[in-house]
DNA sequence: TGTACATCAGTGAACGCGCGTTCACTGATGTAC
DNA sequence: TGTACATCAGTGAACGCGCGTTCACTGATGTAC
């Protein structure tokens, strides 16, 4: 049964929204492509013709991530505050895509490794700017730095059972990129 | 056709060894028991006399992997020094199984999560113990935020296509944690 | 120490099963007049 | 604006295929005498 162009559109977007959050709780592949069109909503069979094979979903729901994950606090500490907390830590499914699937993606096709790929860059470029009082080089370094400890505290925060241990990964972290920042000039 | 008993024991070492390579390469899902059988040079239906099913083997393979790569260096800056080389960079296969596995490790059974987690706090506890010149508290917050921020960079540097990019994340991490710890008294 | 037999590690075919993908069909939408 | 028809989004059965796992069989190893 046809369905009208607006409401194409919208298939498309819950098919994206799904495959966002399924992928990232679970990885990509411990999702089917028919549990991603059950979680829009629809039924599998009707999956082709929004994409042309899972490998497109993947790169087309990486995109789709970032471009609705961007544009958030440039500054490293403020962003670090809600980057290491708990509700961020239990949040797999609406998290960061890098923490949940950097790894993966690293053997995923070239197509999704360039997403997330220039999604760091973004970044990287973007805590970048947000650092004040540092010289460009000192700037940027401090960027690299602060976000690879950030996406490693979350991925072993994640790992761990034990919630003191967990909670301890995350304030530590946090702490400690914070006194990396604040004394420097 | 049956075989010695110190066959036998070489050949559950040579499937570790090859589930510990396949896996660190391509992730748990994408290593199937007959690849991992045959690289140990044996065929698929022997795996059952050794393991009774892939996600016991999935975490007889994590405590090994660790056991063979822990009582490294425990001082934080040299550790961090081959840590983001490119050389470990470059060797996923025979690299930290941490910086390869721990986001798909936390969606395995809870053996597998447990086993990686003690190997967390036991990292943590050394880096802790190397760490000169700082209080036990000080000195634990500075092993989980180095920590953290090696494995992070290892799994940025791992996904970037560009290697000036991928260099850049390896050097400034590790300046980065080297100013934190150098000035400190 | 040698021999006869029981044990059991390894083999490879076979099993269900679930996956990604395809396809004939349906019926609401969009369009031409 | 209304009507007739063409279009095409969605459905669900079906397809190969490869996976984890099982099993009957083989023949070298280990053991009892």
């Amino acid at each position: 049964m046809r369905v009208s162009r607006e409401q194409v559109e919208m298939n498309r977007q819950q098919i994206l929204e799904a495959a966002g959050r399924l992928f990232r709780e679970h990885g990509y592949d411990a999702v089917t492509v028919a549990d991603v069109m059950s979680a829009a909503g629809l039924t599998h069979g009707g999956f082709y013709g929004y994409f042309k094979s899972k490998d497109e979903l993947i790169a087309q729901t990486l995109t789709h991530v970032f471009a609705q994950g961007e544009g958030g606090d440039s500054d490293l500490a403020r962003y670090a505050s809600r980057y290491l907390s708990a509700e961020h830590r239990d949040n797999v499914a609406g998290g960061c895509p890098t923490a949940a699937l950097a790894a993966e993606t690293a053997r995923q096709t070239p197509e999704a490794r360039a997403i997330m790929a220039a999604g760091l860059e973004r970044q990287i470029e973007r805590l970048s700017a947000g650092m004040h009082g540092a010289g460009a080089a000192a700037a940027r370094q401090a960027a690299i730095g602060g976000w690879a400890a950030m996406v490693g505290a979350v991925v072993l925060a994640r790992l761990c059972d034990d919630p003191a241990l967990s909670n301890e990964i995350l304030t530590s972290t946090r702490a400690w990129i914070g006194e990396r920042e604040a004394p420097q000039n």
